[in-house]
DNA sequence: GCATGTTACAATGCATACATAGTGAAAGAC
DNA sequence: GTCTTTCACTATGTATGCATTGTAACATGC
């Protein structure tokens, strides 16, 4: 490999891995061997394992003993579920973040992203839309204070941002679901930690509902 | 060591630390080399680091580069936070469980358990007191169907456990905690599941102010 | 006595070795 | 042609080896 002794090739590996899995690289389905991995990683099967444990643990990798590691492919009935526990987890993450009444700068930034979603559906560009969508979310992860919060719900965003990958071309209620983040902007500016809460719950309550809908009339069986 | 060939060394090392952390077997702040867990557990070095490596990701443990894994040691505002996310997250158990229309075999188990808590409260046990109120909590995650959901919650559980370990001691609002229960109770029975959310709710987050002040009386640093 | 420089040690991160046990293909029986 | 049995292979689970590097104790200077 050309770079990267920054940290940890532990840590390289599951960056890498994840980011992959991410962006579909790695597709839903995908297995191969460690000893193939490790190779194509440029690393001993060590450190590629270590990376994989986590990976299960996030819960987008499942180590099968004799087939290799698989990337999760999650059932239709498997994304209701997964919108069910970020419904109910990520709005703690809004919460956090109204209470520490956030500053003018950190507005700004959110601001931004929900700038750039209505300017990529002015463009009609879902890949820049989806790209806004998913910076917002972070950094409202990012910004907020509970990092246990944060360790769970970061995976949760890496399997919703996969499934909206695949979604993406169904879409068609963008124009609400960014009007949904000026809501939730709103709320977090005025520091009502509650009406934060109820916003972005009812936003990926929403947009759940959006993505069955979208996963049943295309008959979609894994994701 | 005596026994225990049934999966992998992995799976038991990691069970064994976990039951231990659990338990406060090994107190937060404890800290050891990997050369001298492994040599405990009888194993080498390798499946004891993917065990720990699993329990990091449950936030149960610390791999600090030169000093060895730590057993975490919450402050009183991870404490607070802990009950946060709990409070958010463990309710949509008793909503899945509720929407399954649990049957009377599932009821019995728990109704056998809140009863063993009013009988320890009559006994003026505690620590059976709270041995039962485990068990109800476990039970509801493990009849539950969102296999991520129980993923997620179950380390929760076992912070929770030592925190109400280290707090029993202080406590005083057991009746008023078992009487929780059988309001939940009464829901799940009913297949009411948003009566079953809010009960599980405002149960943890009274047990957790309630735990909050234990802690501020006691001017406990970490638990 | 305190601060700073030096050094031996030890824990980790990673690579490699190896036994075990499934898997899939080839070979053979019907 | 299909089913069964055998067998080589290969992926994993675990142990071990090794270089690196931070730590902490010691020594030295003030």
């Amino acid at each position: 490999m050309t770079a990267n002794q920054k940290s940890t090739l532990v840590a390289s590996a599951y960056r890498r891995l994840r980011t992959d899995i991410r962006e579909n690289r790695l597709a839903p389905g995908f297995q191969a061997p460690e000893p193939e991995i490790a190779t194509r990683l440029g690393m001993s099967r060590t450190p590629v394992r270590e990376a994989l444990i986590r990976l299960q643990a996030d819960g987008l990798v499942r180590l099968v003993p004799r087939h290799g590691p698989l990337v999760i492919a999650l059932t239709p009935s498997e994304v209701q579920r997964l919108y069910d526990v970020l419904s109910a987890l990520e709005p703690e993450a809004a919460v956090s973040l109204a209470d520490a009444a956030p500053d003018t700068e950190t507005l700004s930034a959110l601001s931004g992203y929900v700038g750039d979603m209505a300017q990529a559906l002015d463009r009609q560009d879902p890949q820049g839309w989806l790209a806004a969508d998913d910076l917002f979310h972070q950094e409202i992860l990012s910004l907020q204070t509970n990092p246990r919060l944060h360790h769970m719900v970061s995976p949760l965003l890496d399997h919703v941002h996969r499934v909206l990958l695949t979604t993406l071309p169904y879409r068609d209620q963008m124009q609400r679901a960014t009007e949904d983040h000026q809501t939730l902007l709103a709320e977090l500016a005025a520091g009502n930690a509650n009406g934060a809460r109820r916003e972005l719950r009812q936003h990926r309550k929403r947009e759940g509902r959006e993505v069955m809908e979208i996963i049943a009339a295309q008959s979609l069986t894994e994701l």
